[in-house]
DNA sequence: CTGCGTGCAAATTATTTGCATGCGC
DNA sequence: GCGCATGCAAATAATTTGCACGCAG
């Protein structure tokens, strides 16, 4: 059915379905989270001809259509996932790993900063940093 | 002051004062909140010869003696500021105004991921994005 | 005087852009 | 058939690395 939801959403804006945008679609929602040279790879397992080029501007199409998401983990590589699943990243400085935590963990701090500033928290994109329990055995 | 601070610190782990050194310090600290390429710009204000390359190497240094910070503003670039004043970044997507907050905002968020999972926020590095209450008046 | 720190240039990596061809509609 | 989307190559931007010289200690 992800076929027909893509391609409604496309046309709705005067875009076209490609195989190009169904692939890389496919590949975030399997990757879950992943950058764009990670999902070109993924891309390519299927249709090896697709480059690099096209995934950025793929992406770049799915985010404004809200069917993907990106934040920034560390380092400055921003990782796609899919829209649906909102949440929170927190990811280990340490070993990298990458975990999520369901958004009503910083629902106080989105509803004060509401309050106090007017400011409206993106949630999606907030990504929280330190160190895992594992890596705090040192 | 600083300077005998400076010192101090570098010579503790084996390391040599220099100008490049201090000067790049001094710039995070008048600068508050800057990428890479203002500082070095800053520091040739002083400065002329003081090659971009020193810099990084200059920040990662101070990065290590915990005199400076970074936190990723958005699109992926890296942002320094002086390690004494932690808090949170509050950064608009859209007009790219970058807020500040006081840590206390997120404490009971820290408190929850330390209990629950044993993760270990690192809040000078946290960033929370989305858009300011003038940039919402669309 | 010893070798760390720097400047410079070149290498890498990540991302963007221009343009001609091809395929979705 | 029309024009958007793609592939390719080149341009740009950001950061890193190798190396020889100079200065801090």
């Amino acid at each position: 059915m992800a076929r027909a939801e893509l391609h409604r959403a496309l046309r709705a804006r005067g875009y076209r379905l490609t195989p190009q945008r169904q692939l890389v679609l496919d590949a975030v929602r399997r990757l879950e989270h992943a950058t764009p040279d990670v999902i070109a790879q993924e891309v390519r397992r299927t249709a090896p001809g697709v480059n690099i080029t096209t995934v950025y501007r793929t992406l770049e199409l799915l985010e404004q259509l809200a069917l993907v998401r990106h934040t920034h983990l560390d380092h400055g590589a921003p990782t796609y996932h899919p829209a649906e699943d909102e949440h929170v990243h927190v990811v280990c400085r340490n070993c990298a790993e990458v975990g999520e935590a369901p958004v009503e963990l910083v629902h106080d701090v989105v509803r004060r900063l509401a309050l106090e500033r007017g400011f409206a928290v993106d949630v999606g994109h907030l990504t929280i940093f330190g160190t895992c329990a594992r890596c705090q055995q040192t």
